[in-house]
DNA sequence: GCATTTTTGAGGGACGTACCTCATGCTTGC
DNA sequence: GCAAGCATGAGGTACGTCCCTCAAAAATGC
């Protein structure tokens, strides 16, 4: 009726629940036959470990430490929240989360921040960041330290991060341009692309996955050059109102990075809003009310609730050298229109 | 730097660990100061349940019993292998799974299976079946033994059921009709509609959204009357056939049901694979192949293991007669393209 | 066959919580 | 101010596992 216990396996075996135990955590000590018979035993009685009982016992706590930068943008703040909420559920699992912010421009101040790291209280370190050489220094620093470092959101491919916790950058353009392509009817036409900074790998590989979509599939819409903004409004508003008095025949907008809302007052000036196809990435607030208003036709996105968990996740299996289930942590690239947004979190 | 234990509570509330014990599990004979005193000190320390320990004490197990038809589908077969990789997630959690199969047509059956079930040694059931007066009786009676139902992918919203977990099917289905419309590219056409039967709550709330999403946004697209399979590769093919025939100028399908690898067969015969927009539901092995060949353009589905493991919560919070988290098994409508789809589990 | 090493058994304390009993202190009302 | 009742304290056992120690048994080498 209910599930066995070690108990169960000693007597099942008929051996004593020491043995068990030394099979169970492959402690030394025991003869080959002896480890079959228990593993036998164990197979019969459909045996699963306690693992709640496990952890409980071994006192394990976890403490992971996770980098965000200190970007008041509304993706940011909804990261946090996923973070937080993701923290409060795997405290079951014996989980804290403490969370640092650095600044966003000063890779100097994050690496110093990685330095100062306690590496004997913690247990695993992710991070948010562009891979420069001093973070790629600070990462394997830190791995050096054996700290387990995960990458989320933006991966650093080229550093010995353990795992990266985001979807692909690049397949997600493409997914932008089939949808751009589409939307657009597949005629001719004229797609305007805005970006924060293409210094950014993020931007980079976005735009480089949407064009590669664009040449193959969609070879009658002309891809302009992208417009950068700096995260600043005022740039966004003037450089979009002086490629439109250019080009006014533009149907699509590719939103590589933030600036919904500017681009809707600029859109709204021309008495575009609503006519031109505008895609973007990310849900947020924003981005879930101007797919609301029809102000957006659609968002590519990746669930930041997943995400969380699942960096949380892999941090405790590479913390506990335990190998991680793929499949479960490979995030999806969501397609987000209208007619499927999801209810709004609270 | 450790969690907070309920020791700590009783030390910084001054009072004895009885009395903690007491304020946390709502056991009578505490006065109200003392309550407020010892949640103050919860809240002070930041205390958290140590939910495994509590289990473990609680000596509580959960038998979930899930009950799905004996189709040799695809979709519940892939919903079989989602239900038994969250049954063994949830083992941690002491939630064991039995799956039950009935006559897919015979509801009697079902209801017999249902009554016959031991209620005193489970904690809930949830079951995917259509809704008719049989089932609604069952579920009562169910209820009535005091056990907690859920209906999951198909809800049965006029019977007692505790909760349904899936999506909304006429959500889903104007997911559907604005992707078609705007691959289309919003002009003329005519879109057939294919369903297994038009009696299924399921075929028939899809196709409501459909519709009201076709004639709202796009009324120069036709929608044809709705063929019926009733599972039938063969039934498919000819009514296919036949309604090419009639109507050569078709641009679109839209699949309610199952019976891609039928359709491809017949599309070939007139020339038309890869050439009409055809979109369906539910991401199955067959499904993910049409994707990636380009034989199907969109698929709306929900993730099954979401599905699997949100079933399994939430049957636990209800037989521990807690309250559910409802954004946290909220199911998203997933839009899946070729670009966005997620590498095979297996 | 004896000493040595390896393998096994027996037992216990710990983790954090639930739940139980019994005793004692503290409030009440009258 | 005294009995009755209520509120609290003290202490124990249990859940399933980990991890430790010590002793006893079995296997091994020579």
């Amino acid at each position: 009726m209910t599930r066995p216990t070690v108990n169960d396996i000693a007597r099942e075996a008929g051996v004593s629940l020491a043995t068990v135990d030394r099979v169970l955590n492959a402690r030394p000590g025991v003869r080959d036959k002896t480890i079959h018979a228990v593993n036998d035993a164990i197979r019969r009685l459909g045996y699963v470990r306690d693992v709640a009982a496990a952890n409980l016992a071994r006192g394990r706590d976890y403490r992971m430490a996770i980098f965000l930068p200190d970007t008041e943008s509304q993706f940011v703040q909804t990261l946090i929240d996923a973070l937080q909420e993701a923290a409060a559920g795997a405290a079951t699992a014996r989980v804290g989360m403490e969370l640092h912010r650095f600044p966003a421009e000063d890779m100097h101040a994050l690496a110093a921040q990685l330095a100062a790291l306690p590496a004997r209280d913690l247990s695993g370190v992710a991070l948010m960041a562009p891979e420069t050489p001093v973070v790629r220094d600070a990462v394997k620093a830190l791995r050096a330290k054996g700290l387990p470092v995960v990458a989320i959101v933006s991966d650093l491919p080229n550093t010995e991060r353990d795992h990266y916790v985001g979807i692909d950058a690049q397949a997600s353009g493409r997914t932008a341009g089939v949808l751009m392509g589409r939307f657009l009817g597949g005629a001719r036409g004229r797609v305007m692309v805005i970006a924060n900074s293409m210094h950014l790998r993020e931007s980079i590989e976005r735009r480089r996955g949407f064009d590669e979509v664009m040449q193959r599939n969609f070879p009658g819409i002309e891809v302009l050059q992208s417009l950068e903004t700096h995260g600043q409004p005022a740039t966004l508003r003037q450089a979009v109102r002086q490629m439109l008095a250019h080009a006014p025949d533009v149907t699509g907008i590719y939103l590589l990075g933030s600036g919904h809302r500017a681009l809707a007052a600029v859109l709204s000036e021309f008495g575009l809003l609503g006519r031109v196809t505008v895609i973007g990435h990310e849900l947020t607030p924003h981005t879930r009310q101007a797919l609301e208003s029809g102000h957006m036709d659609a968002v590519i996105t990746q669930n930041l609730g997943h995400l969380a968990r699942s960096a949380l996740r892999v941090l405790r299996a590479k913390a506990d050298r335990q190998p991680i289930d793929e499949s479960q942590e490979t995030l999806r690239i969501e397609i987000v229109i209208r007619e499927n947004l999801p209810p709004a979190t609270a």
